[in-house]
DNA sequence: TACGGTTGTTAGAGCAATCTAACACCTTGT
DNA sequence: ACAAGGTGTTAGATTGCTCTAACAACCGTA
């Protein structure tokens, strides 16, 4: 076991996320499709869809399409919130890139409680009402990225060679 | 597979780290005490212990104590490290109590890419020189989990009844 | 030095999640 | 209407990690 949700293993909420995101790409969710979504081999899909279907997320009867039952639609809501929380705060916080935040998302989905992610909903929405023009925010925190800053306030000394992350912006 | 740091498994990071830590606690790791740390029964750790081993991570010679080899206290550190900021971005930024963050960042260590956090820890050195008071810094984002800021600054509106998160500071 | 209790190990089972190989079913074109 | 190719399913193996039950080694005390 298990995620913070409790209900499902961490791959059995993957799998329904991802059924979703079938159900809200080309209206429905096959075998075939969601092997290729989450990267497994078919027989793997059956064992995950007779899971989800014996918890009775999702319906499915021999060689027909898989679809979410209203527990597993609301269930999978909540999954994708998460995702889309932690994306956010991904590249619109930490300025990571697309690809990287995705599979991040990804993971974090299933490690952050309850209590925790709920925070994080929160202070991002708090982020960016403090700092309504994201450009200014991004521009600070780019320069803090590059050049560091001093103990004495947000702007950085544009001379000073400490840089806390080599990168900088991709 | 794997985490992040690729080397490792998940389970097998946590016991490296969990070594690392009866380390500095006691001076020494043994089968028992790992096992209490780890909350696993003893065959369970032997089975780590041999894993680590083979790696060439850890040292143990039959009824003897466990010892990081070089390498292991290597990767153990960059484990605990990476523990370390993300308990301090859950308690110190997201204001998340110590035993929710605990378990939390436990999960989360496995789930960022190098890239993502090492953004995390310049964002954490960063908030924390913005608001060198600290003081400020909690007041101001408890005050918002209370009761919302409006979208004109960071100073909430203290009549408005509208609260992001209704639990506010334990 | 022998005994009892703690500590460590082994053997073997079980579950979650994946795979390959082989088979069953469906659909579509000729 | 039937062969072909894609889609779905089954059987069975494998890996990672955990457990219980039983056994072996170690150590303090009498």
């Amino acid at each position: 076991m298990s995620s913070p949700s409790g209900r499902l293993t961490k791959s059995l909420e993957d799998y329904l996320e991802a059924i979703a995101v079938l159900h809200e790409r080309d209206g429905k969710a096959t075998v075939t499709t969601l092997s290729e979504a989450a990267g497994v081999k078919k027989p793997s899909v059956d064992w995950a869809v007779r899971k989800l279907s014996d918890a009775g997320l999702v319906t499915h009867e021999r060689y027909g399409d898989i679809h979410l039952t209203d527990e597993g639609a609301h269930l999978a809501d909540e999954v994708c919130r998460r995702h889309k929380a932690l994306l956010s705060f991904l590249t619109g916080i930490l300025m990571v890139d697309t690809e990287t935040a995705e599979v991040d998302a990804c993971r974090m989905e299933h490690a952050l409680s309850r209590e925790s992610m709920h925070r994080l909903e929160s202070y991002i929405s708090f982020v960016m009402k403090c700092y309504p023009g994201r450009s200014d925010w991004e521009d600070i925190f780019n320069r803090y990225l590059q050049y560091g800053v001093d103990q004495r306030g947000i702007l950085p000394d544009l001379d000073s060679g400490a840089s806390p992350d080599g990168e900088g912006r991709e």
